[in-house]
DNA sequence: CGTAACCTTGATTAAGATCAATTCTCGTGG
DNA sequence: CCACGAGAATTGATCTTAATCAAGGTTACG
């Protein structure tokens, strides 16, 4: 691995090769192994994280125990940028944490990790940077909206919507087979769930015909109905 | 009403009297009663807003009718900024929408939009807006963030944690005595609940000797048990 | 081929939404 | 100054959804 990985980094992608190798050499490359802690809400803050194999979740523990899962991350996207952009504003303030806590998914999940202090020197040598992370915290601010949105309705609506928006992911046909990229149970926290509801959800789209359930596969059968679903 | 005003918005408060006279004069200024629509969802999309006066609330309707509020914005603050950055990369597409609705709270709220064209040509002059934007962004992340949190707990914690957040606000004794800036209607909404559910926990918690309600008042008396149940 | 992690199923319970009346509050006009 | 009426808030009875508790079943992997 060497440093041209960061231009597939939307962030970093103007940057040309001398400022890459730059940057590339003051971050920290770390490995993580399914189910490891990145890090927790109560930690004090370091810097931004970019996903480069594998997969992340970031999460809330609610004080009963329940975990909800606010986004899932994948390669070449970044994560925990939030205080590193509220820091800015009050300089010198040291004692900010992390939003939320973050784990691995999957074995070998390789993540880059950008110190503030890196970050901001970095900016001030290439202030267009700035615009792309604005978009880029633009899009989150979007999804938490349509999340937000998202798990006040019931189960079943929930369970439609994220079927579909996976679907629209792939290359979408009538009968469209998509396959889930998540465990069953991080699926349920998502969608602010506990996992006996989400089975019982999907055998009862089963039993409706709607789509057909095998392990992490997913068989669309009749999308209409799943639209009307997620919509009513 | 003179450009002096926008000295205020964070955003905009290193600007020189210059700057803020220019952008003062391609700013539309706009008054809107009690209920009535800024924009909904669907509008294409125009600009962002900041409040002046009154107060406006963001929310979103599910399709069974039911609101639910994202956010309340109050004098100084900006709403409405996310297609704006969203916009910036994909430029020439113009067929972004605004990403939920908004309504004026009280009689006479008065708005200032910015367009879009205006707000780019700015930050062409003015690069060090970014940085501003960028924690204000970072703000409402956290905030969302924070939201999700509170809805997926049970409506007596949502309510706890409420009040304890605007206590904080107010000057902060022991039986500190807050005055509701919203409808209890709005409240019900904004906690992911409806009106009912609202006005029985409010009794709960009367009854149980933690708060007093009269009208938009609520007295504190018993702070302690209000922190237990809200982070139980 | 055994065991742990994952997933499913059933019975029960609890929280809160819904439906249906009232009651309260406050601004307006007589 | 009082009476009216509309919107806001409350209360009660009922119903629905999904969480909880408690077993089983499946799958994957060493």
């Amino acid at each position: 691995m060497d440093s041209s990985i960061l231009k597939n980094v939307h962030l970093f992608s103007d940057l040309n090769e001398d400022e890459l190798d730059k940057l590339y050499s003051r971050c920290d490359i770390k490995t993580f192994n399914k189910g490891e802690i990145i890090f927790f809400d109560t930690e004090p803050y370091q810097g931004f994280y970019i996903v480069i194999e594998g997969g992340v979740k970031i999460f809330k523990i609610s004080k009963d125990g329940r975990e909800h899962i606010l986004y899932f991350i994948y390669p070449f996207n970044t994560f925990a940028e939030v205080p590193l952009l509220e820091q800015y504003e009050k300089i010198k303030k040291d004692e900010f944490s992390y939003p939320a806590n973050s784990m691995a998914m999957e074995e070998n999940t390789k993540l880059i990790l950008i110190r503030s202090s890196v970050f901001y020197n970095f900016v001030e040598k290439n202030s267009h940077i700035c615009f792309k992370m604005l978009s880029s915290l633009a899009k989150k601010l979007r999804h938490l909206n349509s999340h937000i949105e998202t798990i006040t309705q019931d189960v079943p609506k929930r369970l439609a919507k994220y079927i579909l928006s996976e679907d629209k992911k792939s290359t979408a046909k009538q009968n469209s087979l998509i396959e889930l990229s998540i465990s069953k149970h991080d699926l349920a926290s998502y969608l602010g769930t506990i996992d006996e509801t989400l089975s019982r959800v999907l055998k009862k789209f089963q039993d409706d015909k709607l789509i057909e359930v095998k392990g992490k596969k997913i068989l669309i059968k009749d999308k209409q109905a799943l639209i009307k679903i997620s919509s009513f």
